[in-house]
DNA sequence: GACCTGACAAGCCCATGGCTCTTATCAACA
DNA sequence: TGTTGATAAGAGCCATGGGCTTGTCAGGTC
């Protein structure tokens, strides 16, 4: 009793001061938190209290505001997922009308800021891992590949209009596979190759899925 | 002390039996544990009591074969790796003496077990998700990586000897990011596209990096 | 200006994790 | 067969994590 009361009005430092903000402001706070400390310190060091630390707030306010620790981490996939399909929206956009610049564009913007960032790939490969684990992040992840398999499939049917349907479904993920594993890689391992080169690479593969290809070096022994 | 002593004769039970092993086969069975636990439950589930009860032993063995969890998890890695690398070299081996069959095996077989396995990327992505923490991963990764880039890259020039050297430098690395993305996706969410496409791909992808495409679809106004 | 509401801080509780330490067990050798 | 030393089991220790409770203060309301 007297020591509690003890303990209150003289060891314990008085309370910090806060404000007050919007339930919005919060959450986005704590998403781009977590989204900092899974690319900082991996999933292993993604705790509730590193993440309310990040935040500026106490570790209580994580469980106020979601539904635990799994639920927030959730909601940091749904946001960054929305942000790079934003940023891939954005480079279609001020690509022009023809459908081959906008292809270029969508595919090109991978390989530069914001999307080429070695802090987001380890944000990305914290997803990839909870995909089997959780059937949530599983559908994000469906939702999200999806949708940029089917803008790149509508791209390649607007620039060749003769492309049979099975083709241009398998160029369109032949396509986002290349981009993925080039941008692993050099998120991984910068000294691999540049970006420059990963761009070119996709360049070249984007001409040569369309049947467009230029090309000063060939064999030409062996085409039909 | 009576407590203890009673503790001790009646109230623990014996100590379970065990049969001594060699240091390797030990190693080898945590190692495989761990690849287990990190399939199975991910980086969050791969802790030392998951890894020890799925190998059979006592949680104390961990820290006396191994520096801590830390170096387990890398040793797992070299281990994977090396089964990785293995598992190309030997279909590369199965395949003849044509160059261009070695090739096309050493693409292939990613898309078979037992390297298409949707455990394995588990064991992968944890395995991604600490290059950016522990150098010695980082390393790990790099040599692997090199690895297989540098073969294919032999492969290349000795189908084609007149391909640059520059070229076939991108060339590998196209083919490999095109089988990681392909890989990937299809451990993540194997109902996006099946395996034989996935080879469908990569093999159309091979044939065009070595200027030897026959095709029957390509649109044919826009070739020099 | 009192007070009411609820967002917020602080810290407790229990579970789990990594690692250590002691003790028990086994196998090899004399 | 007894001795011995390395191997192994398992309890224990300390740190950390997640969730929850409790008390408090900011900002609006009458």
């Amino acid at each position: 009793m007297t020591e509690n009361l003890a303990k209150r009005s003289v060891i314990s430092k008085p309370r910090a001061r806060f404000i007050r903000e919007t339930a919005d402001v919060r959450r986005q706070a704590l998403i781009e938190a977590t989204a900092r400390c899974l690319a900082e310190k991996g999933v292993a060091g993604t705790s509730v209290r590193a993440i309310c630390a990040r935040a500026g707030v106490s570790s209580g306010l994580l469980t106020h505001y979601f539904d635990g620790v799994d639920a927030l981490i959730v909601a940091t996939y749904e946001d960054v997922g929305a942000r790079v399909s934003a940023a891939l929206e954005q480079a279609v956009e001020e690509a022009g009308a023809d459908p081959r610049d906008q292809l270029r564009a969508c595919l090109q913007a991978n390989f530069r800021a914001p999307i080429l960032d070695p802090d987001l790939l380890a944000t990305w490969t914290a997803f990839w891992s909870l995909v089997k684990t959780d059937p949530r992040i599983a559908a994000i992840h469906a939702d999200v590949y999806g949708g940029t398999r089917a803008q790149l499939e509508s791209l390649l049917c607007a620039i060749v209009p003769e492309m049979p349907q099975d083709r241009a479904r398998l160029a369109a993920i032949s396509l986002t596979a290349l981009v993925d594993g080039l941008w692993l890689e050099i998120c991984l391992d910068s000294t691999t190759f540049s970006a420059d080169e990963a761009q070119a690479m996709v360049e070249r593969a984007m001409m040569l899925a369309l049947g467009q290809w230029r090309d000063e070096w060939v064999d030409q022994s062996d085409r039909p």
